[in-house]
DNA sequence: GACCCTCGAGGTCC
DNA sequence: CTCGAGGGTC
């Protein structure tokens, strides 16, 4: 009876969500929503996660979950204009040979990328792209949009992706609304999207009318499914509101409609910027395979940015980490793309030459990306001689120190490496940023107060800090400055590869301090490699190694070096694993409750060096359920779907450790 | 040519 | 968080 009623409700809701054709008034519809709701209250234990009633949660949450996606989701790479969308379809022809092509175009609409987990024709987890490897789990947030089926017509396991948005006209609805309520309107209906998907309380979620269109079905191990569009109308099937697509047989056709929306594009209902290509057969889409940052079978076609003419009002120089200097110019605040611009990076006095940029030119300026300000080129017909050539200062703005070029770089640097106040300030905020020791509640303004007091000269001195010593800053209460102090100490436990980003040598960034953790298993060993040693490793040229070396021959760094040591900061890391056999390949980890000997972050990295993967919620993929102290309801659920359950001694046996 | 490093703008929520 | 440019290295 319940869930006749259930099932009734829920087709309506697909009438009206996401066919457009409701079949029912909405007082009639409400009606049924009574009545469930009545039967749901007064019989309780009938509730079900995916009824009707469901869609907003209870309580908000403390904080979102991190998820770790199954495949990492990569960004498109982009075609600006007819020649690039053929170079596309050359590699992908060259590759194919004398298979026939297919491409499915789709708008690419301007909004979040989501994940979203069905297993057993049930809505479990809906996350957001984050950096393409982890994403936050939005799970309850996604449950409110409506056209989103809990439900699906089969019991299967599913992994899709789409596109979280408002429509134009929610956009307006929501925005008339905050200013009847004397807020602040919101600037584009993306940014909207993307601030509402990440509310912490579902209940405010809920009212942003947010709205998802689908666009991309992950699992393809399902029978009779060979193409991209055979996903598509699987997913339709399934009731799912899918992105518009249309199938063209060569690239002329694709041409022809990417041209066709970049006139058009104001027509539909929510904005797109762009035109997203995509192969249809999803065997020659295997082979294509992907580069590091985004798939080769996909391309996006980006509509030109709009231009606006606007008055630059001075050039002011920033110092980087590395004593880069940087001229930005100061620009008459100009609306464009649903934005306010005030500044552009000018990037270097090349590019500055290069443009014949002066301060009170007019200028004309775009976003790249709709996103990034960019001075596009001068209109110099405008000036009218009051203009003033830049000139690249010959001291730094900040310490007056030298400034040299050197060699052929494009680049102008302050040559007081040690005690520029700048640069100490961005190495700081290098050092605790979230890809290097990741210290939480250290930000610019808490360093420049300990900077500005002078309880810290460099990074390592952070190990020193304690509460007291934070209590008379501003903005810091006991309970904040109890935080940040757990922060820092917690850090000293991260990872080789994070250490070593996070000192700030040159040439060094995420990616070589992995390569250099590899090789060299501590800071010790790592500061006594010679420039041939370093030169023998894999993506270490002669420009890197002598970066390092000469980072390591500094007394100032070695002294820096010495502090972090000292204070218990971790600098060495067992070797884990032999590469060549990863034992665990693939093999999917989820933990629950705390372990002894590591952290869950340990616990993570030893996984993943070994091959293996971590997620965050158990499903019958699920290899290994790791238990620690106090285990959560995962525990019951893992014996429930067979999945093998280790202790930790287990674990560590299996890891052999 | 692929990838990496460094630097950047603007909006929103915590 | 979203997006990206420029210029470097390999």
């Amino acid at each position: 009876m319940i869930n006749n009623l259930r099932e009734e409700i829920r087709y309506h809701e697909y009438r009206y969500y996401v066919l457009d054709s409701p079949e029912i008034s909405d007082a009639e519809y409400d009606q049924l929503m009574k009545k469930l709701e009545r039967l749901e209250k007064e019989n309780p234990e009938l509730i079900t996660v995916d009824s009707p009633t469901q869609r907003v949660g209870g309580e908000p949450l403390e904080s979102f979950a991190k998820v770790e996606h199954s495949t990492p989701m990569l960004s498109l790479s982009n075609a600006f204009n007819d020649g690039e969308l053929r170079d596309f379809a050359n590699r992908v022809y060259k590759l194919a040979g004398t298979r026939e092509i297919e491409f499915i175009v789709e708008h690419k609409i301007d909004g979040l990328s989501a994940i979203l987990t069905y297993e057993r024709g049930r809505y479990v987890q809906g996350a957001t792209r984050g950096n393409g490897i982890i994403g936050e789990d939005v799970t309850e947030n996604i449950r409110t949009i409506r056209s989103l089926p809990l439900r699906l017509k089969k019991d299967v396991n599913l992994e899709l992706r789409g596109e979280v948005y408002i429509a134009k006209g929610d956009f307006e609805k929501i925005n008339e609304q905050r200013l009847d309520r004397d807020e602040e309107p919101f600037a584009n209906p993306r940014n909207a999207a993307a601030g509402s998907i990440r509310q912490l309380d579902p209940r405010i979620a809920a009212e942003r009318s947010l709205s998802i269109l689908v666009y991309d079905l992950l699992s393809y191990d399902l029978e009779g499914i060979d193409t991209h569009s055979q996903a598509l109308n699987f997913l339709i099937e399934q009731g799912f509101k899918v992105n518009w697509h249309q199938k063209c047989d060569n690239i002329d056709e694709v041409i022809e409609l990417c041209k066709q929306w970049t006139e058009e594009r104001d027509k539909l209902p929510f904005e797109i910027d762009g035109i997203v290509i995509k192969v249809n057969n999803l065997a020659l889409r295997q082979e294509l395979g992907s580069t590091a940052k985004s798939p080769r079978w996909a391309i996006a076609f980006k509509f030109p940015a709009q231009l606006k003419t606007t008055v630059i009002k001075d050039i002011i120089i920033s110092v980087g980490r590395t004593g880069a200097l940087t001229p930005t110019a100061l620009l008459q605040a100009v609306e464009i793309a649903g934005s306010t611009v005030s500044r552009a990076t000018l990037h270097n006095e090349d590019e500055i030459k290069r443009k014949d940029i002066r301060i009170g030119d007019h200028v004309l300026i775009k976003k790249a990306g709709d996103v990034i300000p960019k001075v596009v080129k001068v209109i110099k017909n405008k000036r009218n001689g009051s203009e003033r050539i830049f000139q690249m200062p010959d001291s730094c703005p900040v310490c007056g120190g030298e400034v040299a070029r050197e060699g052929d770089e494009a680049v102008h640097r302050c040559t007081n490496v040690t005690s520029c106040p700048a640069q100490r300030r961005e190495g700081i905020i290098h050092f605790v940023s979230r890809n290097a020791m990741n210290i939480d509640g250290v930000g610019p303004a808490l360093i420049d107060q300990l900077l500005d007091r002078d309880l810290i000269e460099d990074y390592a001195d952070l190990y020193g800090l304690n509460k007291d010593m934070l209590l008379p800053l501003d903005r810091i209460g006991e309970k904040s400055a109890a935080n940040v102090i757990e922060a820092i100490q917690m850090s000293k436990q991260r990872s080789l590869h994070r250490l070593i980003f996070a000192l700030g040598i040159r040439h060094v960034g995420a990616g070589v301090g992995r390569v250099l953790t590899e090789h060299y298993h501590s800071i010790s060993n790592l500061s006594r490699a010679t420039q041939e040693e370093l030169e023998q490793i894999d993506e270490i040229g002669p420009v890197i190694a002598a970066s390092i070396v000469y980072f390591f021959k500094e007394i100032r760094n070695q002294r820096v070096i010495d502090k972090l040591r000292a204070a218990g900061v971790k600098m060495e890391e067992k070797k884990v694993v032999d590469n060549q056999e990863k034992p665990l390949q693939d093999k999917k980890f989820v933990f629950t409750g705390g372990l002894e000997k590591y952290t869950r972050n340990e616990a993570k990295e030893l996984v993943l060096s070994a091959g293996g993967k971590v997620t965050s919620s158990l499903s019958k993929n699920t290899d290994y359920l790791v238990v620690g102290d106090n285990p959560g309801s995962k525990f019951e659920k893992a014996s429930e779907l067979g999945v093998e359950i280790l202790n930790e001694e287990g674990f560590d046996e299996l890891l052999g450790l």
